[in-house]
DNA sequence: TGTACATCAGTGAACGCGCGTTCACTGATGTAC
DNA sequence: TGTACATCAGTGAACGCGCGTTCACTGATGTAC
């Protein structure tokens, strides 16, 4: 579903910056106050601008909720990138530390745990309740699915292990299992307690058997 | 946190009836529309009222949704209830059968499967901002675990299986696991496939060492 | 059982506020010579 | 480099609609004798 922009100029270098920072302080604000909660005035204001700037960058707010879509996936990969350098460069974590840091990449895109939490949460019911975006949805969760794979991966192999069950059943218990604590965590003072997770993959793990 | 009645009269049959009627459809309006976009007109015709019917029963729209958090506590105990007679009457099923019959007791509360979910996530979303619910929801979650604890006790017992990790432990990576199928099959079109349930059930459950 | 009155439950019109959206405008940036 | 003009990006006032909430009222239910 390709939105046609507002305008189809080549965009400047300042209107490209206005539109980032219109994105960034939705972020904040649709996370806080909910995406139908949030009004175009205060994401305005947050981001320095007056209403017409917002008007004159999105059609209108369905076209920002898109945009953000658009913007959390971008997000998403590059935090799945940098999960992947900093995997590497790691030596001594542990089975679950290794793999929550994988995880991590993936909720919220790098953003603090609980804004993100929120806002992956609001995207998902809106998107629940657009039909329209249902396919766009389910694009972003396998695209997701697919460089979360590889991460773990290379956990595995960084580590020695390998799973007792098949890997995308794995995949999804994991990536569940992240999900629900950090949903959880939101209502919490302390971060996640990692002993589930833990627990989960003593469970579904063994040492490798092929050592390379 | 005791909300107070408008009223402190005792509450005719009538008055009760009203009550549940516009709690019911709230119910179906917040699914598809979320808390903040359903209007209290909508919700109000929907049961078949004015709106002045509402605000002669609800002192306002929040407090409309507290009595639907209380409501869906008390729906999924009843759920639950059910949950653990059909389990006892239960002679062939299989363990992940089983468990996914115990576990969907308890989102919803009984409901259609896709507005149930939709509904949780939503009255989630809504405790998650609103500070002066934080107690409330982290009771309720805390009473669905205690509800949900029996019953796996109960159906462990029935398959002759228990746990390889801690009870509590398996108890949040069943729930989770529950969780992410539920939100996931909103966006497919067939019910949620079960696989990755039994594989780690398959896991984390082994025979039971003392039979009974 | 019937009548007179009091209270209760729900109606629907009205109010005012806030929000999404539009638009005529102004100051900033870019271009041509 | 400087001036004249054109285009672009953002401003802020205005509009109108829908929503939450209130309230004077009416028909329904309950009570007393």
């Amino acid at each position: 579903v390709t939105q046609p922009s507002v305008l189809d100029h080549p965009i400047s270098a300042r209107r490209a910056q206005t539109r980032e920072r219109l994105i960034t302080a939705a972020i904040a604000v649709f996370a806080d106050r909910g995406i139908n909660g949030a009004s175009v005035e205060e994401i305005s204001e947050a981001a320095g601008f007056s209403r017409g700037a917002f008007y004159s960058n999105f059609a209108d707010k369905s076209e920002l909720v898109l945009a953000l879509l658009a913007h959390s996936m971008t997000a998403q990969f590059a935090a799945a990138e940098r999960a992947i350098g900093e995997m590497k460069a790691a030596r001594d974590l542990s089975a679950e530390e290794l793999v929550t840091l994988a995880l991590s990449a993936f909720e919220g895109g790098g953003r603090p745990a609980r804004e993100g939490v929120l806002l992956d949460q609001e995207l998902q019911l809106h998107a629940a309740r657009e039909p329209a975006l249902h396919g766009a949805y389910r694009d972003f969760v396998a695209e997701g699915d697919r460089q979360l794979a590889a991460l773990i991966t290379d956990a595995l192999r960084h580590l020695g292990l390998e799973f007792t069950v098949p890997f995308d059943h794995a995949l999804r218990l994991l990536a569940a299992v992240h999900e629900h604590e950090q949903r959880l965590a939101v209502f919490e003072d302390q971060p996640a307690d990692p002993a589930a997770m833990r627990s989960l993959l003593l469970a579904i793990t063994r040492p490798s058997r092929v050592p390379d």
